[in-house]
DNA sequence: CGCCAGGCCGTGT
DNA sequence: ACACGGCATGGC
């Protein structure tokens, strides 16, 4: 995936988030997303690694695998007390625990407990739904869609936002609100408008494995843009950026 | 030791 | 509608 000479800064913003996945894709390559083996441990690590570290998730999952609970029959039988602490590593015990067994109570009363049930509602209906869920904001939800589901629904986490304000493709947005969210992942989907619809779930996947990746080492709170694959466009800045 | 992580939610304004 | 603090733990 050639990436070309970073596009003007006067160009439209959506071109520029284009381009910087074409630069993204070319330095790191393919990225194999979501890290799991199966439907179900992607939706607990998507639970997870709510400002949580993906280290520590792997720490629960780990437990959760060897208490063989990664099925969802397994984590039904699971008390919640046991629960919490198997996935105690991810923190926010209180919070994720119930949030965990509200998933699969919703599952087993409206979907007979199947993903695939569950992964055939219309996007539209079934974002909802999972919005609707205790423990489940846009980005969840649209990380579920996307990766256990299937969905062609872009991911706009954290570490994307922090890249597009820091590169002047959105406006500062110091609290991240539902507004903010729907905002960049509105963007996002305007980045890849000119592809063919039917690789947009692929696209969309990927995209967001690469944000990660270049931001766990590029994009930090307290960053350290060095190095970073996309400071050609960076540079191109006509003032000086405050972070 | 202090900062921060692949957010979300309740409360106050 | 939005800003703000709490939620927990562990890696670096």
């Amino acid at each position: 995936m050639k990436a070309g000479p970073a596009p003007d800064r006067a160009l439209d913003p959506a071109l520029r988030l284009r381009w910087m996945h074409d630069r993204l894709a070319e330095t790191y390559g393919a990225q194999h997303w979501w890290p799991a083996e199966s439907a179900f441990e992607m939706i607990l690590g998507a639970y997870l690694t709510q400002n949580t570290a993906w280290k520590a998730v792997e720490r629960s999952l780990a437990n959760l695998r060897a208490a063989g609970v990664l099925p969802v029959d397994g984590l039904r039988a699971l008390p919640l007390a046991a629960l919490q602490r198997a996935i105690q590593p991810s923190g926010f015990p209180t919070r994720k625990g119930p949030a965990l067994k509200a998933f699969v109570a919703m599952l087993d009363a409206e979907f007979s407990g199947s993903l695939e049930a569950l992964a055939a509602c219309p996007t539209a209906a079934l974002r909802a739904r999972l919005l609707a869920l205790p423990g489940v904001g846009p980005e969840t939800a649209d990380a579920i869609l996307l990766y256990a589901l299937g969905h062609a629904v872009p991911v706009a986490d954290e570490y994307l936002r922090r890249i597009s304000e820091r590169h002047q493709l959105i406006d500062p947005a110091p609290g991240r609100n539902r507004q903010g969210y729907e905002s960049m992942a509105e963007l996002t989907r305007q980045a890849f408008a000119s592809d063919a619809p039917e690789s947009h779930a692929r696209l969309f996947n990927e995209f967001h494995a690469l944000a990660v990746a270049v931001g766990k080492i590029h994009c930090r709170r307290t960053a350290h843009c060095a190095g970073c694959p996309l400071e050609a466009d960076l540079r191109q800045s006509s003032r000086p950026l405050t972070v």
